[in-house]
DNA sequence: AGCCGATCTGAGCGGAACTTGAGGATCACG
DNA sequence: CGTGATCCTCAAGTTCCGCTCAGATCGGCT
């Protein structure tokens, strides 16, 4: 999921990244509000999920970035600041602010408001959006194929077989399997299933793949895509060019 | 625009039916939970746009009704309670509140809280989101597995011989409980059974972990999930696995 | 203050999970 | 049909992670 930090205080900001980070986010930060505008221009990424708008002392330039932010985008903002006093809080709220949290804050408040904000923005948004395919990411239990995926219990089942898998194993299997059919490319996988861009050198993916076709025991549902990445094999032959695949998160 | 107002104290609830009307609201008064849910479930009138949740006393009482609207529906939910410590706010939001209010608080931030929460409300679409994390939040002793939890007494029996816990025993276990066979995330169970997003540095969830086990004397209960966290194997096999009602008619 | 249980930390152990390397199989392309 | 690239498998390493024990620190209570 990805995050748009704001903040002007390095050391604050580090601090932030690295625990949003050991929370599965995403942190892209940005030192100005000139910078968090230009990261928000749509650019084919994925779109950030939230904005974590901390300018600390240059108070009346926080309010106006919230305005210009909401002005070209839906995205959820958070403001947080020092700024406590009930009047500043009204006004970042009419400004467009979906929550406004004060120093000093909470971690785990914060992370809890977070999650409260983006489970909310991503309902359709009634300002212009963008971006308008946000990550399907779906919810309950996948199902595609007999095999039922479980992200709340992490619990795959095949025709009713329970089947223990590893972390990466899941974390694989769910990755393709969040649309099935569509190439995943190796890049792609090492950034989602392994935390932080890290360009495995040696056979990693393949060994990790082999074991996940081994205890599924369903020939020919992994397939490989020579010179590119992997993909699910969908139940139903596969959407060809004809008909648009409804759910595309694969970026290239 | 309507409103529906959970509060059980007379005199504040009429103060606050007076200022919402007068801000242009259309304000419906629950006096219970049970009168919210009544009061939530579609009519044919225009629904309701935001839901005020004020339970002051009954304090365990606000949390599940929070959830049971989030399991029935989408629409937006401000928590208003006296409770201001961290782990109330944190649970409260992740039960999915939308915004979590403290008492006493100012009347211009509330409805501009109001206003920005209605205005992010999804469009309250028929078929309501099944809650991100609806946690069922059990009211009675939790039951499962010989296993009798009293959240009220903080008491725990197995197979009727009673089992003193520390806190941390207890509110770890609690915390498990509440959906068996769900994994929960280091991270999670940190912001929940500690305070805010204290990240344990040593081998302290270990610990407590072990001496749980120790005390429950139910081995194979507390199951580690290798490099996420924690869950509570259930008694029956998980409602997931075993297919609770596939209406895939090709069986083979 | 002094006691005692609860909680936290650090070191070491063991095993599961992950990574790496080499050899063989397979595929794309000339 | 030959050749190189890519993928698969097997069998070692190597790292990571959870468990336990023991000691230190914290905090409530008498």
């Amino acid at each position: 999921m990805r995050l748009l930090l704001v903040e002007d205080d390095e050391r604050v900001a580090a601090a932030l990244v690295a625990v949003l980070g050991r929370h599965g986010f995403q942190v892209r930060h940005a030192r100005s509000g000139h910078e968090a505008l230009d990261a928000l221009v749509p650019d084919g990424n994925e779109p950030y999920r939230v904005v974590l708008l901390d300018l600390g002392l240059p108070d009346r330039d926080g309010f106006e970035v919230c305005s210009r932010i909401r002005a070209g985008s839906g995205v959820p903002v958070i403001m947080v600041t020092a700024r406590a006093d009930v009047r500043s809080r009204i006004h970042g709220l009419n400004l467009g602010a979906d929550d406004y949290v004060t120093k000093p804050y909470d971690m785990g408040e914060l992370l809890a408001r977070i999650h409260a904000v983006a489970r909310r923005g991503a309902a359709p948004s009634a300002v212009a959006v963008p971006a308008p395919d946000a990550v399907p990411q779906q919810r309950g239990p996948l199902e595609s194929r007999g095999i039922r995926i479980d992200r709340e219990r992490r619990r795959v089942s095949v025709d009713g077989r329970d089947v223990p898998l590893t972390r990466k194993e899941f974390d694989l299997l769910a990755l393709l399997a969040q649309s099935p059919g569509v190439v995943y490319r190796r890049e792609q996988i090492f950034s989602e299933v392994w935390r932080s861009g890290w360009e495995g050198n040696g056979r990693t993916l393949e060994v990790h793949i082999g074991s996940l076709r081994n205890k599924l025991a369903l020939p020919g549902l992994v397939e490989a895509v020579r010179g590119v990445g992997y993909r699910l094999i969908p139940d139903r032959p596969a959407p060809t060019a004809a008909d648009p695949a409804p759910p595309a998160p694969a970026e290239h």
